[in-house]
RNA sequence: GUGGGUAUAGCUCAAUGGUAGAGCACUGGACUGUGGCUCCAGGCGUUGCGGGUUCAAGUCCCGUUACCCACCCCA
């Protein structure tokens, strides 16, 4: 093999990419049908885009970012959907509050491994300039009722609040001073996560850790007033809802303009990576870009993920009934022509073999194309005004008229 | 960036250090207007790449690249 795709890369085709679009399509009537505009922004950004709503976790920039410089700027192609979104927001003056659904192509440069690569697809949702409790949970049962109308149900929901800038403090403090005797204790990457991202000791995997942060303070319980009021009442919303939940008091974000409501989707048996929806509330970020205090949430589904995780449960690809004119000779050529329009005009799938090939050879391509019907005319049909009719299932063939034809071809099923 | 596993025909995989094989797929024929079934015929593939050990390496050793899984990170 002289080329190969780049690490990380998939090449899409058949049933997937079928599944891919039927997602897509799903997600365009069902966000539209909920007041949602579809927004398309550029595949790259300016650099400081990201780094101004990253944050200073340089090391993120540098490492998980495919940049790269033209006339002098650094250009980044876009690890996320959220700041492009905001971003065009601003710079088109879209008055909030708005809800943009987008869809479309991440890039991120992680080493691989199940469930994530470097070129991914996500279909986002943002409502933004809404604070109020009650669009954290439409926020949420938006996506059950997404996930609903595409099959998928072996999902479970967590959810938490992880506070605002003041709270947050506050607990820094209080967890600090919690965990200090145990320091010594906590693994190399705790200690750094400590120091530079405290919330996400929490996500650390080795049980040496988490025997300690089971009985640790959480912030979900050191909330100050309006967060857990507004906690409390996302959760009531929630319940309205009928949605069930659990609460993860260890569920974090990474960055620092989250606040208060976070949550993903998770799924069993998806290997390391099983989250098939994040999201959250993020009312810094417009600030932190430049615009008027805005609040928003949102989320974002990585949709092959969901199919990894969920191709049984996609709903059946109509498959449509494949035909294969075999046109014996040149001269007869005109009839396929008229006869293909009529199939497909019916919206069947058609091909038409090559006049020049023999039947023989024609029949071993509509059995390689695995098609259903196989029309054949050739100097005898035309002598006698009728077409030959195969079923390459049953093998069974019979001579019909052209009104029966269009009769079967109107018929099919 | 770190760790473990894997790498043999188009695909899926065999081969106690001793002549590289099978199934499927593919091509042709039996079958000159009929695919799939059956039968017959057709594969010297730099065993990922580069070194080394050995009389002898797909097999052992070192390096390297790619893939898979996990860690880190996770917007």
């Amino acid at each position: 093999m002289i080329y190969q795709r780049p690490r990380g890369t998939r090449d899409i085709y058949g049933d997937e990419l079928e599944r891919i679009e039927l997602i897509n399509r799903g997600a365009r009537e069902f966000f539209k049908l909920n007041g949602f505009t579809e927004i398309r922004t550029p595949t790259f950004e300016s650099i400081e885009l990201f780094v101004r709503s990253i944050g200073l976790h340089t090391d993120i920039v540098e490492k998980e970012m495919y940049t790269f410089e033209h006339d002098k700027k650094m250009f980044v192609l876009r690890p996320e959907g959220t700041a492009s979104v905001l971003r065009a927001v601003l710079e088109n003056g879209l008055k909030p509050p708005c809800r943009l659904l987008y869809i479309g192509q991440m890039f991120r440069k992680e080493r691989p491994q199940k469930g994530r690569y470097r070129e991914f697809q996500q279909i986002g949702v943002e409502l933004i300039g809404e604070a109020a409790p009650f669009y954290d949970a439409e926020c949420i049962n938006l996506a059950v009722r997404f996930l609903d109308t595409i099959g998928a149900t072996h999902y479970f929901i967590e959810l938490n609040s992880i506070g605002c800038p003041v709270c947050r403090q506050s607990y820094k403090n209080m967890i600090e001073n919690y965990l200090k005797p145990y320091l010594p204790n906590l693994c190399s990457d705790c200690q750094r996560r400590f120091e530079k991202n405290f919330l996400r000791i929490f996500d650390c995997k080795k049980d040496s850790c988490q025997k300690i942060y089971e009985v640790a303070p959480k912030i979900t319980d050191n909330l100050c007033e309006e967060c857990g009021l507004h906690y409390q009442k996302t959760k009531e919303f929630l319940k309205k809802f009928n949605i069930n939940f659990e609460e993860n008091k260890k569920l974090v974000r990474g960055l620092d303009y989250y606040t208060r409501t976070v949550f993903e989707f998770k799924l069993k048996g998806l290997g390391a990576q099983d989250t098939i929806i994040a999201g959250g509330r993020y009312d810094l970020l417009v600030k932190e870009l430049g615009g008027d205090n805005t609040p928003c949430i949102g989320w974002a589904m990585g949709v092959e993920r969901m199919l990894l995780a969920l191709p049984e449960l996609q709903p059946e690809i109509k498959k449509s009934k494949k035909f294969f004119i075999a046109v014996i000779g040149e001269s007869l050529f005109d009839e396929g022509v008229k006869l293909r329009e009529m199939i497909i005009k019916n919206g069947f799938i058609c091909i038409h073999g090559n006049p020049l090939d023999k039947i023989k050879t024609q029949m071993k391509d509509a059995h390689h194309y695995k098609v259903d019907y196989v029309i054949i005319y050739g100097e005898d049909e035309a002598a006698q005004g009728v077409y030959t009719l195969k079923n390459m299932m049953t093998g069974e063939q019979k001579k019909i008229s052209q009104n029966e034809i269009i009769q079967f071809i109107e018929q099919c099923q």
